[in-house]
DNA sequence: GTTGTATTTTACCAATGAGTTATTTAACCA
DNA sequence: TGGTTAAATAACTCATTGGTAAAATACAAC
């Protein structure tokens, strides 16, 4: 029930069970029993966690007679990588590059304490489209 | 609190206050009030937040007199995002599995011009009935 | 010292989340 | 019919979360 729809993704990834089921039905479809089988938890939990990554589009449920068959609709995922990727070069950049930047901003306020940083360099054209501050 | 790594990687990013600190902090460093004076809510509720990334590894704070500056910690995200890439492929085929659909849809219009259209691939049952396991 | 500023901590609250058992719905089979 | 299986729903418990206001802590400046 999260408004946007980044924030149900990540909800919906938060926890092991429900990313060990979509890792199942990365293999294949799948009923609910099948998908509950390798948990100690009920199976009414395991319903409660399909419902979750169904309303964060994570899933798709069919029927199929009694069987309810789950298949994996990863694109809400494309939208959590790319919203991560923005960060990727502040894990991939090496330190002594991140520390001249740094430097760099440093020795620019000096200069001209009165102008306004320069944003880093990887963020200035992708800024994130949601979850602005009020 | 979580147990591991990634579930609390994904439930500090399931906020969307978080991600925009997030998104704040990779501009550069910055302080707590800094960092809450875009929002409405109290400070205690950002030092929470802080608080809540800090232990999922996404920042680190240190001391600069009273203030506690905040910086950018991405590595969390590499472990997220290598964790999503798994399931690249699930979404990057879908606009051929739908292309391919679709051509299937037309070929098979084209032979029997008065047949219903098959349903999408998506539910449709691979074999009949008897195909599940007992 | 006292005062002021930055930040955290301490209760406290309402809402949500994850789990349970028990019941209900839906579909098949005999 | 009735019986069985698959799955969802209902109703409940308990822990966690996100927010608040108020008090406490840490430091600087006077």
């Amino acid at each position: 029930m999260p408004a946007d729809k980044l924030t149900a993704t990540f909800a919906a990834l938060a926890d092991p069970t429900r990313r060990a089921i979509l890792g199942q039905l990365a293999k294949g479809q799948s009923t609910v029993t099948e998908l509950a089988s390798p948990f100690k938890m009920t199976l009414p939990a395991i319903s409660k966690h399909l419902k979750v990554l169904e309303k964060a589009g994570l899933i798709e449920r069919g029927r199929d007679a009694q069987w309810r068959p789950c298949r994996l609709k990863a694109k809400p995922l494309e939208e959590a990588a790319s919203w991560i990727d923005q960060y990727r070069q502040f894990w991939e950049e090496s330190f002594d590059r991140l520390d001249a930047y740094l430097q760099e901003i440093q020795r620019q306020e000096a200069e001209t304490p009165a102008a306004p940083s320069p944003a880093a360099p990887a963020f200035t054209r992708s800024e994130p489209t949601d979850d602005r501050p009020q």
